[in-house]
DNA sequence: GCTACATATTTCGATTCGCTACTTTATGGC
DNA sequence: GCCATAAAGTAGCGAATCGAAATATGTAGC
């Protein structure tokens, strides 16, 4: 009972935001998924940034993807490259460009009145318990990882050892090696 | 800083809801503003059930509304009714089907397997934070309520007083009459 | 080295989606 | 009644999406 009383509210949290995305999308004169995929390229690692990665993250057909990225190639918003190995593989970045389009379209706003409602001293709980709920998501997510986590832009190396910036959890040097489950599509 | 970091989680989460979300839609045929139009009107009340709720809410234009809308009604998904008092008005409303298809369509299996990764005794303790989040959300979201507090789904009559069944916040007599901030586009 | 198969991406035609501008119908103030 | 306003629908056009076939590169077996 209590499960689904979590959830719901992360889902209505997530129709808020993508409701208030929307309206942004419209006076930029893009369709969300255009944002998404920039998003997308702003958080993968050089193992995921290709549109076959981008393909299994959105859920779209391969010929739709490689449209929309052509698309955000002719704006000036993405850059493909050749991988030097396998040339058959392509490596998209975000050019400048895509990087300004992805900051103004946030929905900072929303999150800086947001963070007003919320008592400071407790901001940083909410931290944690937000942290552990996304973590229980992505290891439920079956969109697993291509990268390894030493590649992620997360990993940070500490004084102690290893951090996975994003779930905050320890790593031993073993793990950093291996595939990552958790940050493909993030 | 730690307030940039709280809502980057809630954007992950979103972002990752709304990927799986795709897959479904693929799956079945649909677009996701096609499941955003459902899982609105499952939550809307009578003051915000009109397609000009739903345009706003949506941030899209009166016209694609109403081509969507159209949509859904040859699908069997949602009903139509014309309002008695003002015949300009029109009312949505989901049918047995549209109902069936969100349940479908939504990441149950995703926010089940989620809970298992979740310490069971917490979970109570992580509701109590997502909902203050989704509160203060909601209270800095522009799109402000059309319906009153005593008509929201969500508002439950109890021995001792009223009570918003999201935020589980304790309302008035006087608070139950008034314009709804919080739930409109929920 | 050649063949067969696998993988990454693109191309193309048909279809659907979404926006803009315009129209229709209904309400309300004067 | 007349006009301004509001809710909803319609038509046409461009953009987005899908599905299938095509292209290009890499891999494995002989």
């Amino acid at each position: 009972m209590e499960k689904t009383t979590v959830f719901d509210v992360i889902e209505r949290m997530s129709a808020l935001i993508r409701s208030e995305e929307r309206k942004k999308c419209t006076e930029f004169g893009l369709q969300p998924v255009h944002l998404q995929v920039l998003d997308y390229l702003s958080r993968c690692n050089k193992y995921s940034d290709t549109p076959a990665s981008l393909t299994n993250y959105l859920g779209m057909t391969r010929g739709t993807v490689s449209q929309t990225v052509l698309l955000l190639e002719k704006k000036s918003y993405v850059k493909k490259t050749t991988d030097t190995i396998d040339r058959r593989v392509i490596h998209l970045s975000l050019l400048p460009e895509g990087k300004a389009m992805l900051g103004q379209a946030r929905p900072s706003e929303l999150f800086n009145q947001a963070s007003d409602f919320l008592k400071q001293d407790e901001l940083g709980h909410y931290d944690e318990t937000m942290v552990n709920m996304l973590s229980a998501l992505q290891k439920s997510n079956k969109s697993h990882s291509f990268g390894l986590c030493k590649t992620c832009q997360y990993f940070t190396l500490l004084p102690d050892g290893h951090l996975c910036g994003l779930t905050k959890e320890q790593l031993t040097e073993e793990d950093s090696g291996k595939i990552c489950q958790e940050h493909r599509a993030l």
